[in-house]
DNA sequence: TTGATAGCGGATGTTTTTATCTTCTATTAA
DNA sequence: TTAATAGAAGATAAAAACATCCGCTATCAA
């Protein structure tokens, strides 16, 4: 469904949102430990969603990532799969054509419409601060403990 | 969404069916030209779908691939999905986790199973046959002309 | 002010996916 | 029976995705 560096920037956000609810200050060595991913190339990642002002970031000792408080309030799983997987889930083609329009639809183009709209639709009404909330309740793991 | 291996294998599928419609046998080149794919590579696929079953395949002069009435009958989306890009799309974890389940969800974990059990039963309940008949009826493309 | 920390950015390396090339075998028709 | 056709299969190559390495810069605390 999604790149590899779309699954960890996911997981990354959630991490960060869950922290940054308690005030907390995440740095790049613990965020891969605690979502197991590859700690260099989450460190790319975390730079791309930085750039696009989803998370911020501060240098130095006692760096690391955060979500502010305005940012967790509007953040939504749509925003971090567009920076990170651009929009092609939710415009391309199911059968990757590039000419595929309501004009002249492809073989299955009704059919996705429908699955990619509500998939659409699921990561834009769903905030990354709602799925922290409950990642920090011990409802969902990002991790088997 | 779908690999490009199962884009091709979807679209050639897709054009057997609708000249297996009409009794008629379709070579690689000519499936690669009208599909738009590469030669070479189309073939691989149809390897694959005709090592699975999907496909018949015959040798020789005036060889090429078919779909048989009985086959024609039951072929869905889904089955084609399968071969080429295993069951991933319908059973992996949206973050990619390996220990997600019922039992310990990732926090995204409702979200998606919904998400997935349309495309499910959209992949599964969409016959080949149908959209090849609407194919053949110009009512969609798999080519601009 | 200086040393340690931690993120940044460019270069590099690995693996997987996508794609091609070549040789072989089965089939058909003349 | 033979020449031409067309798919099968293995080796090879190119491109993209995935991942690492290293020097740099900003920041904080002593």
């Amino acid at each position: 469904m999604f790149s590899k560096s779309c699954e960890y920037g996911l997981r990354s956000v959630l991490f960060i949102a869950q922290n940054s609810i308690n005030n907390n200050k995440v740095g790049l060595i613990e965020i891969a430990k605690e979502i197991n991913s590859p700690t260099a190339f989450t460190a790319k990642i975390l730079q791309q969603l930085t750039r696009a002002d989803v998370i911020e970031s501060s240098k130095g000792p006692q760096g690391g990532f955060l979500i502010s408080k305005t940012g967790l309030k509007t953040l939504n799983l749509a925003k971090v799969v567009e920076v990170l997987d651009g929009d092609a889930i939710f415009e391309g083609c199911g059968l990757g054509l590039p000419q595929c329009d309501d004009q002249f639809p492809c073989p299955v183009h009704d059919q996705f419409l429908k699955v990619r709209k509500e998939l659409n639709v699921m990561l834009r009404t769903t905030k990354v601060v709602d799925l922290a909330k409950q990642l920090d309740g011990g409802l969902t793991w990002l991790k088997r403990t």
